[in-house]
DNA sequence: CCATGTGTGGCACTGAGTGCCAATGATGGC
DNA sequence: GCCATCATTGGCACTCAGTGCCACACATGG
C-alpha cells in the first residue's frame, strides 16, 4: 500500500465519527432505560450496524462508559502539569480538577444522569474502578515530579516516593468522587463548593 | 411451621459451611488459573454441586471475591469506633487499618495472590469498586461522629459534614489501596511502613 | 401413609463476548 | 474501464454468566 499517513488519519477520522455516533445513541438509551437494561443489540440497531460490527468499534459495553469517564483525564493531567511550582500538590490538584467541575456544572443535566447511573447500576462498577486506575496512573507521575526536591529527579525507581504520589493522587480522586456523588443528588448544591469542602477536610487548600 | 429459631440457625450453619467449602475450592482454582479463566462449572464441580445449585449459594462469580474483601470491614469499623476520642480522625483511621495490615502480613502469600488478582484480572474490577463502597459506607459515619463537635450530633442531615467524612474515609482507603498494591509486588517491603508512608504523605500521623 | 416444605438438578432461555468465513465495497495499478 | 487487493461488514455458531421454571428427592410432622 502506497497510502501512508493520510489514509491512516482518514481511517481514524471515520472511526472516530462512527464511535461518536454510536456513543450518542447509546447514551440516549442509557438515559431512558438504564445501563443494565440496555442490550448491545439495541445500541447496534439504533446506530444502524450489526451486533458483530459494534464489537469491532468497542471492546464491550463497558467502553461506552469508560469513554466518557476517561475523556477529561488528559485535560486534568495537563492542567496539573501547568500549575505553578510553588503551589502545594493538594492545591494544585484542586485547581486541576477545575476543568471537570466547570464541565460538570455547565452540562449539569447529563453529568447528574451519569453520576446517578454510576451510583445505581451494578454493571458499571468495573468501569468506575477502571476510571480510578487510569486517572491515578495519569496523575501520580505528575504529582511525583512535584514532590521531588526539584534537584535530582528520575534517579532509581523510588518505591516510597511512588507510594506517596499515588496516595496523594488517589486521595484527591476520592474527594472528587465524594463531592460528585453528593452533588449528583442535591440539585441546588455547588460542585465547586462541595469539592472545596471535601478536599479542605483533608488538607488546607491555600498555597 | 413449628420449627422456629433452632432450625433457623441450623440452616444458617449448614449454609455457611457449604459456602466456605465452595470458597475454598474456588480460591484454589483462582490461584492456579486466574479468576477470568475459571468457569463456574469448574467451581461447582470441584465443590461437588451442580451449576444451578452454585447460584443458590452465591449471587454470582463476583461474590466469591467480595466475600473475602468485605470480611474485614466490620473489624476495621469496630476498631475505628474504639479509638480514643482525642486522636485525630486520620491517625484513628491509620490505627484501625492495623487489623488488615496484621492479617495481610501474617497470611502474606494469600494476601499477595489476592492483590495481584485484583490488579490484573479485569473481571474483578467491579468487586473492587464494590469493596470501596461498602467500606466507605461503613467508615464514613464513624468518622462523621468523630468530626462532630461532640456536642449536638444527629441534628438535621448535614450535607457538608457528610462530604467531609466521606472524603476522609475515601482518602484513607485510597492510601490503603496504594500501599497494598505496591506491597503486593515488592516481596521485601513492609505493608505497615508503606501505609505509614502513604498516609503520612497526606497528613501527619501523630495525634 | 400422606401433606408440606426445602434442597437439588435439569432444561431452556437471554445476553455478553469471540472466532471464523463469506460477501461487499473502496482504492490503486494497469 | 478492468482487475487485484485490502479493509469493513455481517452472519453463524460457539462459550460462559445468569435466571426462570419445573420436577424429583428427602425429611418432618400429623
Amino acid at each position: 500500500m502506497t497510502t501512508e499517513r493520510s489514509t491512516e488519519s482518514l481511517r481514524d477520522l471515520a472511526r472516530h465519527a462512527v464511535r461518536d455516533e454510536v456513543l450518542r445513541h447509546a447514551w440516549v438509551l442509557f438515559a431512558s432505560q438504564g445501563f443494565d437494561a440496555t442490550t448491545i443489540d439495541q445500541v447496534a440497531e439504533a446506530a444502524g450496524m450489526s451486533r458483530r460490527t459494534f464489537f469491532r468499534y468497542f471492546s464491550g459495553k463497558d467502553e461506552l462508559i469508560i469513554e466518557k469517564l476517561v475523556e477529561a483525564g488528559e485535560l486534568v493531567a495537563a492542567a496539573l502539569a501547568e500549575r505553578p511550582a510553588d503551589e502545594s500538590p493538594w492545591a494544585a490538584l484542586r485547581a486541576a480538577f477545575g476543568v471537570v467541575v466547570r464541565s460538570a456544572e455547565t452540562h449539569a443535566e447529563q453529568a447528574r444522569t451519569l453520576r446517578i447511573l454510576l451510583r445505581d447500576e451494578p454493571g458499571v462498577r468495573g468501569s468506575l474502578e477502571e476510571w480510578r486506575r487510569r486517572w491515578t496512573e495519569l496523575l501520580a507521575p505528575i504529582v511525583a515530579a512535584r514532590l521531588a526536591p526539584a534537584g535530582r529527579r528520575a534517579k532509581r525507581p523510588d518505591v516510597r516516593a511512588d507510594v506517596r504520589a499515588e496516595a496523594l493522587a488517589g486521595s484527591a480522586l476520592a474527594c472528587l468522587d465524594a463531592a460528585q456523588t453528593v452533588w449528583a443528588d442535591h440539585p441546588r448544591s455547588s460542585l465547586s463548593a462541595l469539592l472545596d469542602e471535601a478536599m479542605g477536610a483533608i488538607l488546607p487548600l491555600d498555597r
